[in-house]
DNA sequence: TACTCTTTGTGTTAATCTGACGCAAAGATA
DNA sequence: TATCTTTGCGTCAGATTAACACAAAGAGTA
């Protein structure tokens, strides 16, 4: 299929936010641009559209061979378009965010690694392009998001302790909860179930394993913190 | 400029979900459709980007000439991509949605009167393309934001009164909200300011008139109905 | 002028929710 | 068995909210 429309269109592209959780760390993926522009400077990751792909399939696209990620959570957060964003020319670029938990996947393995990297999202580099702000809006939905829907169960295992629960939301809202007040509130949301098990291993009492509800009888809630 | 990427890019269109509020109803402004495809069925307005146009550009041309609205609120919503969205061929619609005050504009005049037109939003037709999930997407975010930021005057004349607020809260959000508890709620997010004047004309006890307060110490709140 | 009807502004109160915190059980170590 | 730390459960005062009562304001009417 043909564009029907009369002028040469831009150039469209998708970049990813990719947030990871580990030993109560937020991070971001970054890469190290080697070409220019903007050679040597940390940016997102993205790629331009190919024939008949939706933005999604690019994002997989670029999560699976760039970054060796599969079945990834995955949102659309806003599509930035000004002229001059891309030096090489006009070039839009609809901006996702993904969540992954980075013990499944192997990311610094051969040659990426030297030019992919993990950053502490407090500790970021000043990004390429315009993917600072990019970030931050990334960041922001993630924080409002975390409030009235489930989605840290993308970046923990299967099974997870409430402390450790409480820590990311702790870490990804960056404040100090209540742990007690933490456990009622989520509990009352009935998003997640006690299976029963506990965790093995530690040094002091051993806290139960969780799961996530996957049958919620509604889809959305709001726990203020 | 010219893309620099290498294959044929998709045509890139903006849609807009221009929604209206007069006399307690909620309405959407609809096109109905000339020429095929779609034709004679009603749909968002919208267009094509034209060279070096950003998207808010594009959505305030259209206002301005289809619609002859100036200095609209607008927002960006989300990008739709799916590759059969258009029977035409690839195109991709960033959508938005536009919050106006009907009084403020003459719409149904001269050659407009026949193809536009104000629909309930519990009345609307079935749209063509994708333009049901771009609406439903628009009103989703409309009664989000509303919770959480003063929208609302954008939809309402600069004095406005207590009684119309409430029903202008009432009517988005599809609730019903006591009108005492609204009262306090809102007065003590100090986003209105008393005027000290009184709209005249009511038959029964004259309601006292409220502007919005533009210097607002914090630009975001939080009201649960 | 006094009475009625309706709308609008203000206050009250009981029920609920929230934040802050106490305490005991569980597990490992000494 | 005692100690130390973490985890699970409960309590309670203060804040917030929903439901509702009531008076003031305005216009019409007898």
């Amino acid at each position: 299929m043909k564009p029907f429309h009369s002028y040469q269109n831009p150039s469209l592209a998708v970049d990813l936010v990719v947030f990871g959780y580990s030993k109560q760390n937020l991070s971001v993926l970054l890469l190290n641009r080697k070409e220019a522009p903007f050679k040597d400077r940390w940016v997102l990751p993205g790629a331009f559209l190919q024939m008949e792909e939706r933005f999604k399939d690019t994002c997989s696209r670029v999560l699976k061979t760039k970054l060796g990620m599969d079945d990834v959570y995955l949102e659309q957060l806003y599509s930035f378009d000004e002229p001059d964003r891309d030096p090489r020319g006009r070039a839009i670029s609809v901006a996702h965010y993904a969540l992954v938990n980075p013990a499944r996947i192997a990311i610094a393995a051969g040659s990426m690694a030297n030019d992919v990297s993990w950053f502490n999202i407090n500790d970021l580099p000043a990004l390429g392009f315009d993917h600072d702000s990019m970030f931050q809006q990334a960041l922001q939905r993630l924080r409002s998001k975390i409030t009235y829907f489930p989605v840290g169960f993308e970046l923990l295992d299967d099974l997870f302790t409430m402390p450790e629960l409480h820590e990311l939301y702790e870490c990804i809202l960056d404040i100090t909860i209540d742990r007690r007040n933490f456990r009622r509130k989520i509990l009352e949301s009935e998003y997640i179930i006690n299976t029963g098990k506990k965790r093995e291993g530690s040094q002091n009492r051993h806290p139960d394993l969780y799961k996530f509800n996957k049958k919620l009888k509604k889809n959305s809630f709001q726990i203020n913190f």
